[in-house]
DNA sequence: CATCGTATAGTTTTT
DNA sequence: CTATACGATG
């Protein structure tokens, strides 16, 4: 066990009231959390189920709960919460379920779902221009995590759009509690609301909970700091941890003067800062302080570092981006060579997910293993939506949007004039779909072909339902699948068999993991399927499939999924202006966000940093120009080492004959 | 009701 | 340029 340095030590012990420990980047924020959660359970009597961590990725969450095990050598660890706050969230709903409008095996309902409803709403309502639904989405996403209910919207409205949109945001709460269903803003802001209306709920929770710990503290909005609030009031023993350089979440919401407002709401409090880096080398430190000096503010904090000077930031600059991905690549196997370390040393960071699409062509091609974690994800996949469609309407037959989803597919001759008059009659009886197409009172609005089709599939369906709540739910899934003949729906589909194979593949991966988490599960819990399946909702189960497989890769992530991570060598890729910053975020003037995105991607690095940039970037079939990202110019010059720059005729030719070659490649293609 | 075609839009991050 | 959405046709 690494001894910890004084103020890691005075953070882990201070436990007689609230702390703020402002933690640099790999200052060693993540030992002091689980240390401390160590202590509290070894040193101060505290029972491990009374002690709750939380952070805001799943990633997180398990390495935090793998580490605290660890420390405690599997003895007390047990009944230890350690969860993101949508996780502790869905907990808390779950609890008190009937207190807000909802019943066991209610669905979580993601991003996409979230769009479908609000779009049907604004179809239907005609009051709103349906091009508005991007920003309605993240207007009303906003609200929620400002704590603010359709009517206190409505009151404030000031013109005839606000009081369309806040009727709409009406409409869309009271639609997800008829689909028994809750977005993902709820998981934070229903259990604010319980809180606030139901002290003894609130009770309970206190009695539960005795000492908080939060990570990521920078990140929290204004709905999460109330739950915190809620929860360590009156006692106050909470320990937050934070980097004001790392907020990077702002337009999620998220709320870094948080940290400020954690003065003013606990005088007391105490603050512990941690400046000493672990990680990474003086260069790549100096330049990650350079960088963000260029930032204003609320706590100064000055890393350092013992690890030595190490080498220079690289900066390469490429013709463009295939010369830059084939570069990194490139790079990536001389290192492995040169430094005899493994490809899972290795980690390619960028602003867009959209970035990683070349990359992996070029890593293919060289047979370099990578690995993309985070990504488009494996939920927005087709074939993860329709068996998690299939998932949701078995343990929760109102919700409608899963219904929609997999009612025709595969095909079943149900088409949209049936669901159309099946809607219809549905919301006449104030019954869900599922039910309706059961009730004969359907029937006479039908011709005799639809209600075949829709009781075949009725009965179908029912005996699925029915063998899932007994002894072996998986085999009942199996059974779906093999039922409706997904194989072969899939390859009718998919452009080749590989492609459609793959696709299977990823269904019966998901199916396993459920049994996984079945198994893992209390045999005596009723509604362990419940269980399983928000856990497939809030993204867990499938990351961890992705971190168990890990072996020998190069890490492929966005740099926002980057936080928290560490690698020995980072490249970060596409360091122009338009994408880092983004052209979204330089309009908005959103620019310190911006440099503490990349002050994030700097510091992920322990031994070697490489920027890449291209001289030119092609956008829509049309080939621009690029400029250099203004966070290039400020970095130390003296710890960078540029390539590619240069206009010397040399290079000047090379790039000429690069084109031309590109040019050719591109004719014959 | 399904399939095929054309038109059009698209710039970012996540639980 | 590409992915998706919508509309026309079979």
């Amino acid at each position: 066990m690494t001894t910890l340095n004084p103020q890691q030590r005075a953070a882990v012990r201070y436990i007689d009231g609230p702390l703020l420990v402002l933690a640099g980047a790999g200052s060693g924020k993540t030992s002091v959390i689980t240390r401390k959660i160590a202590w509290l359970i070894e040193e101060c009597g505290y029972e491990a189920r009374h002690i709750a961590a939380v952070t805001f990725t799943n990633k997180a969450a398990r390495e935090m709960k793998e580490r605290a095990a660890q420390l405690l050598k599997d003895r007390s660890a047990k009944g230890l919460t350690v969860s993101t706050f949508h996780n502790l969230g869905l907990n808390i709903i779950r609890s008190s379920a009937s207190l807000l409008g909802r019943k066991s095996g209610f669905s979580i309902f993601d991003a996409d779902d979230s769009q479908v409803l609000l779009k049907e709403l604004m179809l239907r309502g005609d009051d709103l221009d349906p091009d508005l639904l991007d920003m309605v989405k993240h207007q009303i996403s906003a609200w929620k995590n400002e704590l603010l209910s359709p009517q206190q919207v409505m009151g404030q409205a000031e013109n005839a759009r606000e009081v369309a949109m806040a009727h709409l945001y009406e409409r869309y709460q009271q639609a997800l509690k008829t689909y028994n269903a809750v977005d993902f803003d709820d998981l934070i802001l229903l259990p604010v609301e319980l809180f606030q209306t139901h002290p003894e709920v609130l009770e309970k929770w206190r009695r539960r909970i005795r000492y908080l710990l939060v990570d990521e503290y920078q990140d929290t909005n204004l709905a999460q700091y109330r739950l915190v609030k809620l929860l360590v009031e009156p006692r106050r023993r909470l320990t937050v941890v934070g980097d004001d350089d790392q907020s990077i979440y702002a337009w999620r919401g998220a709320r870094p003067e948080n940290l400020v407002q954690l003065q003013e709401d606990f005088p007391e409090l105490q603050i512990i800062k941690l400046e000493q880096n672990y990680r990474s080398t003086a260069r790549i430190l100096r330049s990650a302080n350079h960088l963000i000096d260029h930032n204003p503010h609320v706590f100064s904090k000055s890393l350092w570092s013992e690890l030595g000077l190490g080498d220079p930031i690289r900066i390469i600059r490429s013709p463009n981006e295939e010369a830059e991905c084939e570069r990194v690549v490139n790079e990536i196997l001389d290192l492995r060579l040169k430094r005899r370390c493994q490809f899972r040393d290795f980690a390619v960071l960028y602003r867009g997910n959209h970035q990683a699409r070349l990359l992996e062509m070029k890593l293919q091609a060289q047979g370099v293993p990578y690995q993309m974690s985070g990504g488009t994800s494996f939920f927005a996949r087709q074939e993860i939506k329709d068996l998690l469609g299939y998932l949701r309407l078995i343990i929760n037959p109102d919700d409608d949007n899963a219904f929609l989803r997999i009612i025709n597919t595969p095909r079943r001759q149900i088409g949209p004039s049936t669901l159309e008059k099946v809607a219809e009659y549905a919301n006449q009886r104030e019954i869900s779909l599922l039910k309706a197409i059961g009730e004969f009172g359907l029937q006479s609005q039908l011709g005799e072909q639809p209600w075949d089709h829709l009781q075949r599939f009725k009965h179908w369906f029912e005996g699925i339902v029915r063998q899932c709540s007994g002894d072996n739910p998986i085999d009942a899934i199996h059974r779906l699948l093999d039922d409706i003949d997904y194989a072969s729906w899939l390859h009718q589909n998919a452009s080749s068999a590989r492609v459609a194979e793959n696709r299977m593949a990823n269904v019966l991966l998901l199916v396993d993991q459920l049994r996984n988490s079945l198994a893992r599960m209390d045999d005596d819990d009723d509604n362990a399927m419940e269980s399983a399946i928000s856990k497939l909702l809030l993204r867990d189960l499938m990351e961890r499939q992705e971190e168990e497989s890990a072996d020998d890769k190069v890490h492929l992530m966005t740099l926002h999924s980057a936080k928290g991570l560490e690698f020995p060598h980072v490249f970060m890729i596409g360091m122009e202006e338009g994408l880092l910053p983004h052209r979204v975020s330089i309009d908005e003037n959103n620019i310190e966000e911006e440099r503490r995105l990349a002050y994030v991607g700097v510091t992920r690095a322990q031994r070697t940093l490489t920027l890449t940039l291209t001289a030119s970037r092609k956008q829509f079939g049309e080939t621009f120009q690029t400029i250099p990202s203004r966070f290039i110019d400020e970095l130390p010059e003296a710890d960078i080492e540029r390539e590619g720059f240069g206009e010397s005729n040399e290079e000047t030719r090379r790039t000429r004959a690069r084109e031309s070659l590109d040019a050719l490649k591109d004719l014959f293609a």
